[in-house]
DNA sequence: ACCTCATTGCAACATAGTTGCAAAAAATAT
DNA sequence: ATATTTTTTGCAACTATGTTGCAATGAGGT
């Protein structure tokens, strides 16, 4: 299991550090988003929190998570398809965000329909964002 | 030109102090979306970052103006149309934010499509923020 | 094992947002 | 018009979030 993680780091060129390891793992067995704090609260006094910040803002980078805008100000994260590379992310799917227990999902199969933009403007990356009742809280 | 800003608060049981006129003024003008910063540098000293906060807090409440969500992590303020009322948003247009000039934009003739969402899953809720160059800077 | 360079932790700082409370200003009643 | 009640404001202090410079540590290659 660790195998993937350090995989993921050599492919992307960086050094096999502790919090890159710990930090990568968490995104892996988790399958929702993450913010900054369910690290920090899932790594307790392992890390500082700089260098948490700087491990997100590298795999940002790289290509490994992408950020979720939310309406409650609060940066998400999480693990980008194998079809993101460094500098191109390819995040064009839905994100939705459960309303009972704050969960964030990625629906990766749910498609960003096109739109058709008034006269001048062009459009280079397009969020999506829902909120509501998840599957595990509906039932 | 007064008269709207004061028929606006009145119309929300508001009472109209120089605050809430004078904020809600500088939407009126704009058409863009504001962030809280964008309020404090409008108005000087005239007003308390608290007051800001807290008036800003006050109308959405009222659903005078709707939130928008950003993959920059600051939270943009615009004004609501008519159909919005107290607790009770219709804000179901998409949101444009210019990579060049900032400026935030509702297309309030472009619907919002609706989705197929997997098993288990109730949007109450869809916000959806394009980003790109607007019809200004592309000209 | 050594050297080099990237990464970490610390301290300090910067920005964003919240809360309690007393003073001031609106709204309401007299 | 004035007094009373209620709402709103400003201040101070605090929490949360995010950034930067720098010295010390640790990873990767030879």
């Amino acid at each position: 299991m660790h195998t993937q993680v350090i995989d993921t780091l050599k492919k992307n060129q960086l050094s096999i550090t502790d919090s890159r390891k710990t930090i990568l793992q968490l995104f892996m067995e988790s399958d929702g988003a993450l913010a900054h704090m369910d690290i920090e609260n899932n790594t307790g006094e392992e890390f500082d929190r700089v260098t948490i910040y700087r491990t997100l803002q590298t795999f940002v980078d790289k290509g490994i998570i992408h950020t979720i805008p939310s309406a409650d100000n609060a940066i998400r994260y999480a693990l980008c398809k194998d079809a993101c590379s460094e500098g191109h992310h390819h995040d064009n799917h839905i994100h939705f965000m459960c309303d009972h227990c704050s969960t964030t999902y990625c629906l990766d199969h749910v498609v960003v329909p096109s739109l058709q933009l008034p006269g001048g403007f062009r459009a280079s990356r397009t969020d999506m964002v829902v909120s509501g009742c998840c599957n595990r809280c509906s039932k």
